[in-house]
DNA sequence: TGCGGGTTGGCAGGTTGTTGCCATCCGCGG
DNA sequence: CCGCGGATGGCAACAACCTGCCAACCCGCA
């Protein structure tokens, strides 16, 4: 515990819990977070979420917070709203790619954490320290920040896409052909497959194989 | 609470909780049970499923179960092998079905147990005592049975699609187009689209969007 | 009424995915 | 050696899906 320095510049930690131990008082006084996450879940253990939320809320407006998401996730519509609803919490910047990225958090420019696969057991994190290795990544972060488009922006951009995406993405579901769903619909082939194509690219999804996995994890069919 | 019949003839449960608490009992001197399930949870809370654990051994061989399971189940190894040990420890008949069914369980030609969908909150059982309804719902299962094949059987089938089954929904999920995706495995393309066929038939999808939701609800992706 | 911006749906031409057919190859037992 | 069954891969025809283009339409606004 105590410093993260004093470790090798690059540490892997496994489970939240560890990460939060070594790296979760860099939360308290940070004045710059920049975050990539892929749902709305903390990176932090849920009973700590208080202590951290509190410090988040003090420093409101003083410090300056980027958070980027999938684009994925504004596909529901609760889940849009409760983004919007912690943005203003936490008077932080929320920026929407449609990129696949893997989930970093960057402190002060000074650490980097990037998040490791999901697979068996806790997941595993790297912690970085090195400064020529948390600026390469500070500096992805802001190319990747700046192709980012606002959430209000995109939020105006998908409204009415989210309104047809339920029943377009039960029709999928149910492996109704295009033909069906669009008469089931009442819209036209060509704009039914508008549709799914723009579903599509919401969800980041190059194939509709990859669109069923992809709408499956949030939950959406 | 007490016995089941004492109510309606069909009620409506919330929870596995309550299910329990309803119908538990009756599996204690069950001699035949019928059951649809889509995974390898239990129906009942995990809690107590020692004791019904209990009762199943005590009367194995004596009573005659009867298990359909979702095929897409099979295609992963682990969960195959768990399902060959739980059958050989009950002296259960287990078969296998691509087709979509909803959980039953029908309790010595007596009660029928239907799940209702999975949504928000717990889910929801109907308790059918009413002995034409529950007649109707043992002639149906037994159809299904008759057109189900056998785990051994089915198996042997997909032991070998099973040894590709991994990699090829490895590069369904990551998008990969066919040509790209046989290539990476050293195979024609018509051979790595059989497979690809093998796996939709295995999973019971019309349709790549649908065999990817189902692939990610049986978390092989 | 006329204009401008956005949505729709038909069409065409493209790519991707699905399937049957068949020649070929491999391994195995006769 | 042959014959056999199963797996493979090429080919082709077809179905499904994707997209650019454009005319038609709708709606708000001056």
């Amino acid at each position: 515990m105590g410093d993260v320095r004093t470790g090798d510049p690059v540490t892997i930690v496994r489970g939240e819990e560890e990460l939060f131990r070594r790296v979760g008082h860099l939360f308290m006084s940070a004045t710059d977070v920049a975050c990539v996450a892929n749902d709305l879940a903390l990176w932090v253990a849920e009973r700590r979420a208080a202590e951290l939320e509190e410090a988040a809320l003090q420093r409101a407006g003083a410090a300056r917070v980027r958070k980027i998401y999938r684009s994925g996730l504004l596909l529901d519509a609760v889940s849009a709203q409760e983004l919007a609803r912690r943005r203003d919490r936490h008077g932080a910047q929320v920026r929407i790619t449609t990129d696949e990225l893997s989930e970093t958090i960057v402190v002060d420019r000074k650490v980097a954490i990037l998040a490791g696969e999901r697979h068996e057991g806790p997941r595993s994190y790297s912690v970085i320290t090195q400064p020529e290795t948390v600026q390469g990544v500070v500096s992805l972060f802001d190319t990747v920040w700046r192709s980012a488009v606002d959430l209000d922006v995109y939020d105006a951009q998908v409204a009415e896409i989210r309104r047809l995406a339920p029943a377009v993405l039960d029709l999928l579901g149910q492996g109704a052909k295009d033909e069906a769903a669009a008469r089931k619909l009442g819209l036209s082939v060509r704009t039914y497959r508008r549709r799914v194509g723009e579903l599509m690219a919401a969800l980041g999804a190059e194939s509709r194989f990859q669109a069923g996995v992809r709408a499956r994890e949030l939950g959406l069919v």
